[in-house]
DNA sequence: TCTTTATAGTTGACTAGGAAACAAAGCCCA
DNA sequence: TGGGCTTTGTTTCCTAGTCAACTATAAAGA
């Protein structure tokens, strides 16, 4: 075997096109979202709270695929921008609870109609049945392998 | 429209599989790499200097899609290892020549074959159709874009 | 030619995250 | 009931980026 054969190349690999992909779409969606003030990060971090009136931090850290002591920090941003509250847990006095202040629910349309918007910016390109059958393609992936649903860094 | 219909969720967005799926493909790399004492974006740096006798770092951050600044660390970091050198160019003073010193060479090939396994470890779960499908969709975007082909962020 | 403007690389201040050590609270169970 | 484990959230230290200011060099124009 040469060398040209044992080295394979960058484009070789569907983890470069994935990350070139992927990053540039969170690039292009952080970009959006600095007009709002507002990270990819805490992007997700509000939406999740606005399914669920209260969410504990360790259960954010477990869903976002972040560790506790990011979730901690990304907390305390959100709470400066007072956006979100902490709240203590009735139960159990080492749980806390996080829940969406109204300012911080009333920002989340807006923001939601942004990823849409980034959405349709990147993919726009592929025919309908192309961007279904990627979707299909990533959630095998994500379901085969039980990955961490959400990461943001 | 009602409050749900409006606020579209987060598994909506093909930007939030692309994220799932890519942070874990390059987070599991890169702790195939650690191994090796190297990180992701030093194995792409490592990579492209492979093919190319010399390269300058503007050309490599243009490349990496990262900042000039952040290239000049990451430099650093390898000469500090012993895999990379600097040199100067003749023509003009400004701009430097990067290449990679024998002991970097040598490693390439090596972490080549952890790129190759990475690949296999994570995209095997798919058909090799659909692996073809899935080069074929995001080769699509890069170029229907005109994306910066590799970030390492 | 001399002056302005552009380009190459470096640096310092800042940011967001991970890892690990930690304190407080709850759980187990002998 | 009290003595370890375990779990929760915080904190400190570290890493690897960005951005913007800076220096040196080159290029362009009057």
């Amino acid at each position: 075997m040469n060398e040209a054969a044992s080295v394979s190349s960058l484009e070789t690999h569907l983890g470069y096109w994935l990350r070139a992909v992927s990053n540039n779409v969170s690039q292009g969606f952080a970009r959006k979202l600095e007009d709002e003030g507002v990270t990819v990060a805490e992007w997700v971090f509000m939406r999740m709270l606005f399914d669920f009136e209260t969410v504990s931090p360790s259960a954010l850290a477990e869903a976002m695929g972040m560790t506790r002591g990011a979730i901690s920090k990304l907390a305390d941003r959100l709470i400066a921008k007072d956006l979100v509250e902490r709240g203590a847990s009735l139960a159990d006095k080492r749980t806390q609870t996080l829940a969406l202040k109204p300012a911080g629910r009333a920002r989340v349309p807006m923001l939601a109609a942004l990823a849409d918007r980034n959405d349709t910016e990147f993919f726009g390109v592929l025919e309908v049945e192309e961007r279904g059958e990627l979707d299909r393609l990533l959630r095998k992936i994500v379901a085969g392998r039980g990955l961490a649903v959400v990461t943001t860094d």
